[in-house]
RNA sequence: GCCAGGAUAGCUCAGUGGCAGAGCAGCUCACUCGUAAUGAGCAGGUCGUGGGUUCAAGUCCCACUUCUGGCUCCA
């Protein structure tokens, strides 16, 4: 039999679930076990189990996996009726339920391997055998609500990874060491970019002097653009009273994720979770004229919404964020130019980042939603033309839009591989009609605009948490918060150290000269370690000659060049928005 | 919020009921030092917070805060 890889792996995983439920059902047999599927490198099983597993149990299971695998037992299929299947699982209580929701035309069948039977689609491999002990391992242990939903019980689930040969595992683990070793909140504190304070309120960032330049660099090449592209940037306020807020439906919908209002003068004010309805409430400042349209105006807008406190996670998920917001108001037959040059402006972005690899996720309108079917029809046609116009791969959600609009999320795929959902263009047909936006079209007649609300990096914090990532702290020149430093040779050299930084620094580069008392050998090992993308060495020779002997943070050298060649050098490179 | 595991010096971590430790970073001093750590010394902690058990608590118990891995959700 030939099998697809892709099927192959799945297999193995799906079966090395098995195993598992079967050694967990050895070291507990009054477990209740649950589902058990095949992931993305890997597989789980939920149990309800007598008592919480610690770390230490994994090994016992691994063990019993390993040896249950050497046992050699063939995964037999066993199709059975719907009573059959109660019949037996009738100790087995998620199971039961299992079975009771299957549809009753579906066939049912079990899979069995050794002492173990579950309720099963399949398939799995032929035998143990096909398993290789040395080729998996249980990574972790959480709980995880049963279906997902909070509201039942809680079970126990083990992650673990599986693959076809030992090397294949290998090669994962060590992909897992380098995700570590890349981690942006590790990366954040060496790198000195920016800090949590739990005593000042968590999932709140400090953005340090590098941190921050970064995002200054961002910001201003955010900006320049924008306006390139044909958008205003204006600013809002970061409170809103109530009456705002009960317009545009964010207090009933909404206020999950809010704070609660702070009172002034006896009236009610909220941080605001999204910019939309003070952007509408400048739109509505003038009557608007077809010939206005379309209006693009993009702000970065800080908004503050609730997470729960188990959801926080270093710059990638926080309480306070700054979204690079827009919104785009414009008459029907302006939307689908509109919305491909949306879709043309984010690409742009994320090329001048560094990410190339990128994915759309289309979706459309779902069963309860507002506007008629003629605006979801064109909106949904819009932003599938867009898409295909740029030939990007794309994966349809039916029905998964949001009531007031479709909307194409773009996910970035990073240096590590991992997806990240960063870019969002969304529709909006609720809040032009709750705020009664109009234009006068040539007609004369009032009628509603089109709105679509976009954030193409999503939000700064994130996208400065997944760009540390995918560069593993070591930033393209035209970012690295310190692009040269200027390193003597020995003390009677700093002023010539200094004069070089100086210069540079009037060539408009961010640089600095170590005048540590440090030898030679750290200078060049603490630039090193802080990734700056440029040092330049200079010592008896290079002073005598107005020249500098440049090392990258590659190892790569060049020694005695003129301090302009390499300043056009740079230039050329930051231009560019190459690494190095 | 829920399940599990954590919180000890600025950082990384050791310390299993009996005098709070190490390395790095910091500070001081010395060293004429060419491409990934010069050496010596000094300083640094209410052991996350509050309560309890005990002759004695970093260590055991309870509550809270917060972090990590998940569940749910999302920029």
């Amino acid at each position: 039999m030939i099998m697809k890889n892709e099927d192959k792996i799945l297999r193995i995983r799906h079966s090395a679930a098995h195993v598992m439920a079967e050694a967990v059902l050895e070291m507990f047999p009054d477990a209740k076990i649950a589902i058990g599927p095949a992931i993305e490198n890997g597989f789980y099983y939920d149990f309800d189990l007598p008592r919480s597993l610690k770390t230490e149990d994994l090994a016992e299971i691994e063990n019993r996996m390993k040896r249950i695998i050497k046992e050699n037992h063939p995964f037999v299929k066993k199709v059975v009726t719907k009573e059959e299947a109660l019949e037996f699982f009738k100790d087995q209580p998620y199971k039961v339920e299992l079975i009771k929701d299957l549809p009753g035309n579906e066939e049912i069948s079990m899979y069995s391997q050794g002492a173990f039977t579950d309720l099963c689609r399949g398939p799995h491999v032929e035998n143990t055998s096909g398993l290789n002990p040395e080729a998996f391992k249980l990574l972790s242990v959480a709980g995880a609500y049963w279906r997902g939903d909070e509201k039942n019980p809680m079970l126990q689930r083990i992650y673990g990874t599986a693959w076809n040969s030992p090397k294949e595992l290998r090669v994962y683990l060590n992909h897992l060491k380098e995700v570590e070793k890349r981690d942006h909140r590790k990366l954040g504190r060496q790198l000195d970019l920016f800090s949590v304070h739990e005593e000042a309120g968590a999932g709140l960032i400090y953005w340090h002097p590098k941190g921050a330049r970064i995002r200054s660099v961002i910001e201003d090449f955010w900006k320049g653009e924008h306006f390139k592209s044909g958008y205003e940037i204006i600013y809002t306020p970061h409170i809103g009273k109530s009456w705002l807020w009960e317009t545009s439906g964010h207090l009933d919908f909404y206020s999950d994720n809010m704070y609660s209002p702070i009172k002034i003068d006896n009236a009610d004010y909220y941080l605001k979770p999204m910019n939309c309805p003070f952007h509408i409430l400048i739109y509505k400042t003038l009557m608007r004229s077809y010939r206005d349209l379309p209006l693009r105006w993009a702000e970065l807008g800080t908004v503050y919404r609730y997470e729960r406190s188990g959801v926080l996670h270093g710059l990638l998920r926080v309480r306070g964020f700054t979204q690079d917001d827009a919104h785009i108001i414009c008459t029907p037959d302006q939307i689908e130019d509109e919305i491909l040059e949306v879709l043309r402006f984010s690409l742009r972005m994320w090329e001048a980042f560094g990410f190339k690899d990128i994915k759309a996720y289309l979706a459309t309108k779902p069963e309860k939603c507002v506007g008629d079917d003629k605006q979801w029809d064109q909106a949904v046609e819009s932003l599938k033309a867009a898409v295909e116009k740029e030939n990007l791969e794309y994966v349809p959600d039916e029905g998964g839009g949001a009531f007031y609009g479709p909307k194409i999320d773009l996910k970035i795929r990073d240096a590590l591989g991992r997806e990240w959902q960063m870019t969002t263009i969304q529709f909006d047909f609720n809040l032009p009609e709750r705020f009664d936006m109009t234009f006068v079209d040539h007609d004369g007649k009032e009628k509603r605009p089109y709105m679509v609300h976009r954030a193409l990096l999503g939000s700064l914090e994130r996208f400065f948490g997944v760009l540390i990532e995918h560069y593993g702290g070591a930033f393209p020149v035209w970012l690295s918060p310190v692009q040269v430093q200027v390193i003597p040779v020995a003390k009677e050299f700093y002023e010539y150290a200094g004069e070089t930084a100086k210069k540079l620094m009037a060539e408009g580069f961010r640089t600095y000269a170590d005048l540590s008392g440090n030898r030679l050998n750290a200078k060049i090992r603490n630039a090193q370690n802080e990734k700056i993308p440029y040092m330049l060495v200079v010592g008896e020779k290079e002073e005598a000659e107005n020249l500098v002997s440049l090392r990258d943070r590659n190892g790569n050298k060049k020694n005695l060049i003129p301090l302009m060649t390499f300043v056009e050098m740079v230039r050329e490179k930051i231009k560019n928005k190459v690494l190095l």
